[in-house]
DNA sequence: TATAATCCCTAGTAGTTCAGTCGGAATAAA
DNA sequence: TTTATTCCGACTGAACTACTAGGGATTATA
């Protein structure tokens, strides 16, 4: 189980264009310079976030990119969501049969219980948490069915 | 962000273990058949998960594996762990500086975070909870620093 | 003792994905 | 017109995944 550079870096650079921009757009050559990130690459990574209309951007000249909503209003599960980094544990995608016989695997209900664990978590976390460091303190409260 | 599935076949088997085991051990095969995977896969799985202490096996005819400890004493993490299925959302690994000039990035205390709630809630589901299916209700708390 | 059923181990491999690079076109300010 | 930028598609080496293949080693049973 593990995450791709994709998200972390789109993560990264969402963080920084929340902490360092402003009205003006920023250009990607700065933010990838800050992150130490490769610029094309970013590139790439800001298609998609544009395309989930989580950035604007601007061309030419003085151009940019900059956030369509508050940092306070745009959470990390959206980020992560826009490079298709969503986590998908099970093998069926959330409905079939998993066993090839018309039955659900026993662990079907882990895996679709651990993809929310994380969806919750990551949708509760917005970009401006991140700049800000609230997240020192975290606490996972897992309660059973009788 | 996605499974593998080393982890989702081993936790597979080790419920499936969990549910069919007792005295005797279950030979691979049997496991196999019932949850459609293949024989030798599963095998390489296996041998990490008794490397890990989690499985024992008896060689020879009428052999197969048991599990050292009652399933709900050992933890979907803990077979996860076995096979090196942790996740690890950091790119450092958790300690080094990730921007390369000495300080920890803006992120790191996010993905730390992450880990932690996965971690956690999969440290907190037994094998028999699992064969039980007590994972419908499930509720996450993030709680922020002040 | 022979045999069959089992675990055990190593090596290989086709396919996919990751993490980029590269080259150039479109756009807009100076 | 020049220059700084976004935009776009194609390409690529390296790593990884999800197996398969082939052969031991071990042990109950006939």
């Amino acid at each position: 189980m593990k995450l791709t550079t994709r998200g972390r870096y789109a993560v990264m650079a969402m963080v920084d264009l929340a902490e360092h921009g402003g009205e003006e757009p920023v250009c990607i050559g700065d933010i990838a310079e800050r992150q130490n990130l490769s610029v094309a690459y970013l590139e790439q990574l800001f298609a998609a976030l544009r395309r989930a209309e989580l950035l604007s951007a601007r061309r030419g000249r003085c151009g940019g990119y900059a956030l369509t909503r508050p940092a306070d209003q745009i959470s990390v599960a959206a980020v992560m969501a826009a490079l298709d980094e969503d986590m998908d544990a099970t093998r069926c995608g959330g409905q079939a049969a998993c066993t090839g016989n018309g039955e659900r695997c026993r662990t079907h209900g882990l895996w679709m219980a651990l993809s929310e664990q994380v969806q919750g978590f990551l949708a509760d976390v917005s970009l401006d948490d991140v700049v800000a460091g609230r997240l020192d303190v975290r606490e996972s409260v897992v309660t059973f069915a009788a």
